[in-house]
DNA sequence: GTTGAACCGGAGGGGTACCTCCGCTACAGT
DNA sequence: ACTGTAGCGGAGGTACCCCTCCGGTTCAAC
């Protein structure tokens, strides 16, 4: 049993079926739909994620059967791989592990237009979701308010917000992407 | 003549027909799209929007030959009447006035789910709603950088943006929009 | 190698959206 | 009041999408 588990870990393993050949479509349905789900949203078409993955709509059906199950498996995915690597950034300062995780929640969320949905999705996956970030990433941002580097009136969930509206946004380039990161990030070190 | 004219103005205004069922259509038109954009995005069902509206498909089409020249149209309507309240705050305090007209930036933008794309659209239209933005709110802004209220590392459009990604963002309650924004809006302030 | 269970692809029925086209309606100018 | 014209609605062709179902295929356990 490794060091730390999320509420997510679980659910996520246990999904893969076990046959050779199954395994390698499930695979490529997830890799199919994440690239479609951030290019077209949610909506994206599901006949058009099987044949991304070069696999029969039938095969679709059978691993997810209904479109917010296929959905919740990509988010559950992308949720569990950026829980596992709050894990690394625990022995940095206080206020550069926040920033640094945030700045790989930023990177990590490809299905982020999509995002604003999931955060207030009723599913129990997405409630694990949602337990699984505040367990990753709630004990980095209450560190740095304790040690006086974050303000202290707000919450770990507004600061996923914010972070989660700024990058979902289009920018000109990644240059005005970054240094509109950090001035909200100004904001919530500032304290008051 | 009015005091002050926006690239926007005359746009909208060319647009509306003369005669008088015409015209009554072309509002009905406008506001079921505003309610449909805001609901579904920009990807909203045409056929949906024509039967809120009350109104033919083919009207419709006859009025705005593309999806996308209804989207402009009702997207060029909310900038005009949002650069058009910026004169009003003109008297303020230099940051009160700044953030009063954010706050009905983000409120008025009820098309923001559609938001980011019209940032960056490349049409005439899309152009010209960036230009009449920028007359009305950037003033405001660099009174303010002036006065020593805003930091002076970033432009307007670094602003907007950040504002716009929070709005278009989905919170538990108002209550959180507002304290996530003022957050940001502290960054801004905090100069350095 | 055999075998049966699990898995596969995609045809097809039903639905909805897009857009065009044309016979009918109602406005506005005389 | 008359009338020509600008404007109207919606039927219908085409395309795509959703989802089910089943004959054929592949795996893995023996």
């Amino acid at each position: 049993m490794p060091a730390q588990q999320f509420p997510i870990s679980e659910i996520v393993a246990a999904q893969r079926p076990a046959r050779k050949d199954a395994a390698r479509n499930y695979d490529a349905l997830l890799t199919a739909a994440r690239e479609a789900f951030a290019e077209h949203g949610s909506e994206a078409s599901l006949e058009d994620i099987a044949r991304r993955a070069g696999v029969g709509i039938g095969t679709l059906y059978r691993n997810f059967p209904t479109r917010r199950s296929l959905f919740e498996s990509v988010y559950a995915d992308e949720v569990n791989a950026l829980c596992r690597s709050a894990v690394e950034f625990a022995g940095l300062d206080p206020w550069e592990a926040v920033t640094a995780w945030l700045e790989r929640f930023a990177g990590y969320m490809v299905t982020k237009r999509a995002v604003r949905e999931a955060l207030e999705g009723e599913s129990e996956i997405f409630q694990a979701c949602r337990d699984s970030l505040y367990a990753a990433g709630g004990p980095l941002f209450e560190r740095a308010q304790r040690a006086g580097a974050a303000r202290t009136d707000m919450e770990f969930g507004d600061l996923l917000r914010l972070v989660a509206g700024i990058t979902a946004t289009a920018f000109t380039d990644d240059a005005q992407r970054d240094r509109v990161l950090a001035i909200a990030l100004d904001g919530v070190r500032a304290g008051r």
